[in-house]
DNA sequence: CTTATTAAGTCAAATGTCTTGACTTATTAC
DNA sequence: GTAATAAGTCAAGACATTTGACTTAATAAG
């Protein structure tokens, strides 16, 4: 009698579902095409020229698109086009990194308009939720101050931190991601700010940012090397990015790399933490960002031997990105100082040999894409506006939670 | 004027894609937990009792379900619980290889009801085609001998293949696959049998298998590490069958090993191939299978000595997946003999720590799947099955195509 | 043994969203 | 100036899910 075993199934989906769908498959086709026309519209996504003008009239007055001047483009009365409005929703995204938070304030479009910066205080969580709490509350002020009304378009607060999680803490990580991990970070910020929480690793978040408004933008199967502190790749995967079951999806930083007899990660190798040692830096520099990226661009010999052994890594992990994952193309990005991502990717050059390499490909198999501190903080915002506003399948279903 | 840039959407979707994607969600969950009542399949899919009953309703029309006797299970009035029908539909599915091809009638619960076999000639497909046609035409019509009206219910042919596909064939394979890869063989087939026709790679199509009867079953995060002649993996990735961009995802046998100073694709040190050459046997020998099966079960100095060196890349294989998937688990399957298998996970254990290792698993990190010369042409099978009946994205959509 | 309670399942009307086909409007081509 | 073309609207219709009341059939409780 005791038959609990709970039954697994997918969600149903009713009318609601399609039309949340199809208002996104609208948005949509406006962030990658940029202004259409409700024809335009129409024939796009193969509904009625009726549907579209219901859906466009109902975003219209959501304040989420609005008309442009109408066009004439031959015969037949002039269309109107509609493109996104980019104050018609926010996000607060947050970065938290060993030594530092970053906040941001981005608009529908994936433009930043507030941006704020603080010390991460030694000690883990214990301190650095108050700090974390202030910086989030001082960019949603300022965004208040900014725009009308940004409080009832806040969409949601992302989170991204180097992953992975829900890993018992092994405690030798001396900057005390270990102890973020085990704090509940998610429930502290859902009730500090009264907004949605969502976390992703920062690899995620800069491919979140990529597909926004970066090289993966319009693109349904991009892999996002992330080179930071650690390394990690960022997947999108049949236009989503995937998370894995537990959300540590391509932490390729602990893939395992075999040289000189032993394993070493990835991440040992390839990462800024590696180049910090490389160069005996202190990680908590505050000019380390600045000097890296002179010394990258000056080819300091001392970079460039590390630039050799790290773009050789880089090379094989691109090589394996292409053979599993079989993407449309490779970003390079990072919170990498940009004259060292170049390097990277001018060192990287020419690429192994692999399936990727295909007559009729568009793309490069490798791109740079963004190089900037602040992208991750950037895709952290990004994840709530994709979730709110992009169409996919979980969007669908009925109240998946 | 010559503004003909593609304006490029997802497709929207309407009532009948909602009503398709609830009459898969019913198939979905009646596979994954057996029989259910409607009132069971309402809670499970969070759709209404009554919505319910009218899908069923219609199911049961269309012969794919069938009600069982009435279940007494406390107060209130007995459900009647539903299951999926075995002969509700059927797919053939054929595996081409190097030197054999096979031909299998599945039906919707995945029961193998014929199956036939067939050397490949040498010359590539233009001979070949002509004997795989017929391959396909007997298993067809045995199919009619068995069951009556199986013509109707057949929702497709599916194929497997090694990949990759869409490669300039190197021609250095002796064995003529990139013979096959350039041959028009879905037109040919499609041509040839009047049915809708689809591909995968080999090991895509083992995780196919996997998932429809064997240990990927309703899981929605796995990976098939497939050790075949050659050596792939095939992706379920948000209950999904991954592809890429290409349909080459997984291809993780052209993954490059660095030892002993130079790099080597796993391929060529874990493989059916790989052992073939250390045996000095002959591929085309039809006793070979056997052969190894004896040989890895009596451990065979010989053949223990390719096992310790391909369970050491299959360990490092398995690491690399978890650290990049995030997968529920991994399975090992493969068309080589279930001797060999079972010796191979016996010496891959234990395995490499990893984020897999979590408090709370409920799965194995690695588990044996299908070690059968059948199950690729199953997988194959299985893929117009689960075409036709899972719940998926692109289904939900206005004719994709 | 009778009655209340619980749960499965049905019925009929209502609701929500997309589709259909005819119509209006605005522009260019001839 | 007229025909052709294309964008967009209007109103009715179609379709699938939802709602809420109802029926049926069992167990639990007194």
């Amino acid at each position: 009698m005791n038959d609990v075993r709970p039954i697994r199934a997918k969600s149903g989906t009713n009318h609601e579902g399609t039309s949340a769908h199809n208002r996104r498959v609208m948005i949509d086709a406006l962030r990658i095409n940029g202004a259409l026309s409700r024809a335009d519209l129409a024939r796009a996504t193969r509904l009625t020229k009726q549907t579209v003008s219901n859906i466009i009239e109902e975003l219209e007055r959501d304040g989420l698109v609005s008309s442009q001047e109408a066009v004439r483009k031959g015969r037949g009365q002039p269309s109107t086009p509609y493109r996104l409005v980019p104050e018609g929703a926010f996000a607060i995204g947050l970065q938290i990194d060993r030594h530092v938070t970053r906040a941001v304030a981005v608009d529908l479009v994936g433009r930043v308009l507030v941006r704020a910066e603080a010390g991460l205080p030694t000690g883990g969580p214990s301190r650095g939720a108050k700090v974390i709490l202030d910086l989030v509350a001082g960019v949603r002020s300022k965004l208040a101050g900014i725009v009308r009304q940004s409080e009832k378009r806040l969409v949601g607060l992302g989170v991204a931190m180097p992953g992975p999680f829900g890993i018992d803490g092994s405690g030798d990580d001396p900057w005390m991601m270990g102890a973020w991990q085990k704090f509940p970070l998610l429930e502290t910020l859902t009730a500090g700010t009264g907004l949605d929480v969502g976390l992703q690793n920062d690899a995620a978040a800069a491919a979140t940012a990529e597909r926004m408004v970066g090289a993966a933008h319009g693109l349904d199967h991009a892999v996002c090397l992330f080179v930071g502190y650690g390394i990690g790749a960022g997947l999108i995967l049949n236009g989503e990015l995937y998370r894995g079951s537990n959300g540590n999806a391509g932490e390729i930083g602990m893939a395992l790399l075999f040289a000189a007899g032993k394993s070493t990660p990835l991440e040992h190798r390839a990462s800024l933490a590696s180049l910090y040692q490389h160069l005996s830096a202190d990680p908590a520099d505050p000019v380390l960002h600045a000097r890296i990226d002179d010394l990258a661009s000056r080819r300091d010999p001392g970079i460039e031997a590390w630039i050799r052994t790290a773009a050789a890594d880089l090379r094989w992990s691109i090589h394996l990105i292409e053979t599993i994952f079989d993407p449309q193309t490779v970003i390079l990005c990072g919170s990498a100082p940009e004259g060292l991502v170049n390097r990277l990717i001018a060192a990287i050059g020419p690429l192994l040999p692999s399936i990727a390499e295909r007559r009729g490909r568009t793309l490069p198999r490798l791109q740079p894409g963004m190089a900037d501190p602040w992208s991750v903080a950037l895709g952290a915002a990004a994840g709530p506006i994709s979730r709110a506003f992009d169409p996919h399948f979980a969007a669908i279903l009925k109240d998946s939670r």
